[in-house]
DNA sequence: GAGAATTAGTTGCGGGCGCAAATATCTTCG
DNA sequence: CGAAGATATTTGCGCCCGCAACTAATTCTC
């Protein structure tokens, strides 16, 4: 049985006590925006997407949620009138989602602060090659993980 | 407004789109034993403890739950006959949560498959310098999140 | 030493999200 | 064409877990 050693150890362990916290940290900073890190994902989604819209099961999937997951993570955000829906008259299973100018409003002045919470939090602490690595070594992992 | 350059958009895309995928398929190796990531990760504590035993308080520090989510994932071990709770005679507001011979006897079954999913999953595909730095960004991210 | 403040743990409530099943709408193929 | 299968979305149900409020026990403070 080959076990970790030190440095592996050390990457495993302070990544999963770590991630957990960073993530937290990162959502108290959006928390004045009324919004959540999911919240912020699915706008900033929207807002990057071909005519500020996607399909739901494409959202989903870059959301990495569940059809479920996503319908009720829709429900909030439309609720705040951020996200609309609208279905699709191509293909009439297909509803889009899309973001409205209140939503992307609302992005525009939350994103600096989360750009700021992501630097202060996060990228300033780190060295171009740690940050060089900590890249290449997600995409690595990625690129392994299960077909999803 | 300072923005993120390549390397950094990335370090930070990589980390967000990947870690919540690592983290499920951590998951799913190590459901066929009937537990999920914080069961083990309770386990996993207590067993390295002195004496196999925690204060419920510093149980929930490690395991970065509030008081009330381990209370609640307590309940599920402690059925499972996992774990036990004993009052301390000492200080009688606390309780100790210690694992059963049957709790140590399963995380001894599961360990070497999660050993091998860490592996398998992360470990095996990076280089060691992308394991120092994995290792050395994380703690200094720890270092400076607030107090908690 | 009595009351205030602190600390440990539990409980009620609510939100996020996954799973399985249901529904609606294509698409495929004999 | 029509039935079988695939795809998009929603709904019912249940688990995890955080927050706020509450109880119990200990420690401070005057």
């Amino acid at each position: 049985m080959k076990w970790l050693n030190n440095d592996e150890m050390l990457a495993w362990r302070s990544f999963i006590e770590t991630s957990g916290d960073l993530m937290r940290a990162i959502e108290r900073d959006l928390a004045p925006f009324g919004l959540d890190r999911g919240d912020y994902q699915l706008l900033a989604m929207l807002s990057e997407a071909d005519e500020g819209r996607l399909r739901l099961c494409d959202l989903a999937d870059t959301l990495r949620l569940t059809p479920s997951g996503l319908t009720r993570r829709m429900e909030g955000v439309v609720k705040k009138k951020l996200v609309g829906k609208s279905r699709s008259t191509d293909d009439r299973r297909v509803t889009y989602a899309h973001i409205t100018p209140k939503g992307l409003d609302l992005l525009k002045k939350a994103a600096p602060h989360h750009l700021r919470s992501v630097r202060s939090l996060m990228i300033d602490h780190l060295t171009p090659s740690e940050i060089k690595a900590l890249g290449s070594a997600f995409t690595k992992i990625a690129a392994n993980l299960s077909p999803r």
